[in-house]
DNA sequence: ATAGTCCGATTGTCCGATAATAGCACCATG
DNA sequence: CATGGTGCTATTATCGGACAATCGGACTAT
């Protein structure tokens, strides 16, 4: 039995795509530079402008091409890290991932970005920290979430390993409400969260990476805690 | 001093693809769904043909579209989670991380995804896991590489977690051109990949947590090793 | 240096048109 | 009745052209 690939039509606009693209992962344009107006693209590519720019928007929404804000000029660029965590969280809540999946998930991955932080934190990372925990929760609940994330992301940034940072941003983007709701049913939270921060911070400063590793640990399994009180049901899915 | 926020105008493509995005997220228009015709679209909103369809380009491009091969209906969809890999690990690459960035990754994250899957297997995964320690390492290089990352692929699945799937994907194609270097010089490279495997598998089909993890501890610690031996810079960048 | 003025380049959006073809319903036939 | 042929219609891919808005950049006058 013979069998055929299927012939894959590929439409103009994706053609562009792919060869920007291409330009663009190889190195030839690089972040910064300035691509080329959208009429001299169409002279190049031979193609109508307007199948130009539907390529561009494909290239836009994965953050290869970028403009200032209130710009008209298009610029190349790399995906921010904002960018894709977006679309990693977006994803993973429309696939029906749980409240459990996501906490397991950060189970894994903070005390070992913890770890690796106090080894390799600077001067300026500390203070990043520090700022988060400085501030002592502030009232207002979502913006108390919003810092007790921050805190985590802060460390993440101390590792200055970027594949850390961008491994657990969707998590804490998914998390994010959850969080809100702990602080805001539960009494203890902000106190509980303010202090098993500093003592990690306390563990990162001191270079201290069991310490850090395992205060982390008792940080995130007091958040579990925390599901339990604040009556979550670690079986719903993540909202986004 | 007084300081204005900088007011956003949003072309009509955004605006038409944030609608759009919005209802699929909201699950009004759930997975499976045929998209109304570009046409109709453009009525609803009261817009042109050609602004829908940038909007469609840029939701296409990140996996909330997709037509089915040779269709040429637009169908909406969940982004697949090799579509947000294929998105990660090219930002990755483009951020200048390094091997040892995603060795460490992966360091972090095999381990306790191998104790996971421990737990959870059900039979269908060890069959799939089994699938690829069996072949005992094919000859071609290529193959052989693809194939050890395949067994990782498919320990993650038996977590049946999809965020620790997605999270080990990117490292996974990341590594996989050193990885092809390391079977390709080191001589005693398959042997050990296959042994590991099997005893990894041993473990996660005994239900063994917490050797299933040390195995994969030590397997990962193995490639380490690898790159050494093929003398790999543990410090250049990964390619794309 | 800073602010005003001006012009060309570029983008956002629209309109209209055409070729190709997927979808689909209908029919013929063994 | 399952299967293969036929033909119409809806829909997409792509094009050409147009126009208003406005950004970039240069030049000028403070």
């Amino acid at each position: 039995m013979v069998d055929f690939a299927p012939l894959a039509f590929e439409p103009a606009y994706r053609k562009v795509a792919s060869a920007l693209l291409e330009r663009i992962s190889d190195r030839s344009l690089s972040a910064g530079d300035r691509l080329p107006s959208e009429l001299e693209l169409a002279r190049q590519f031979g193609v109508n402008r307007s199948t130009v720019r539907e390529a561009m928007r494909e290239l836009e929404s994965s953050g290869m091409l970028r403009r200032h804000r209130g710009s008209k000029l298009m610029m190349v660029s790399r995906p921010e890290h904002t960018t894709i965590a977006d679309g990693v969280s977006r994803a993973l809540a429309l696939h029906d991932v749980t409240i459990r999946d996501v906490w397991e998930g950060l189970t894994i991955l903070e005390p070992p970005i913890a770890e690796a932080a106090a080894r390799t934190r600077r001067a300026v990372d500390l203070a990043r920290i520090e700022s988060t925990v400085g501030e002592s929760m502030q009232r207002d609940p979502e913006e108390a979430a919003r810092q007790a994330a921050d805190f985590f992301r802060h460390v993440g940034e101390a590792t200055h390993n970027r594949v850390l940072m961008l491994a657990h941003e969707p998590l804490l983007r998914l998390l994010a409400p959850s969080l809100r709701t702990i602080i805001d049913e539960v009494a203890a939270a902000r106190a509980r969260i303010a202090t098993a921060q500093s003592k990690i911070l306390e563990a990162i400063r001191r270079a201290d990476a069991a310490a850090a590793r395992s205060w982390s640990e008792k940080h995130i399994r007091d958040y579990r805690r925390g599901f339990d009180l604040a009556g979550i049901d670690l079986g719903s899915r993540v909202e986004r």
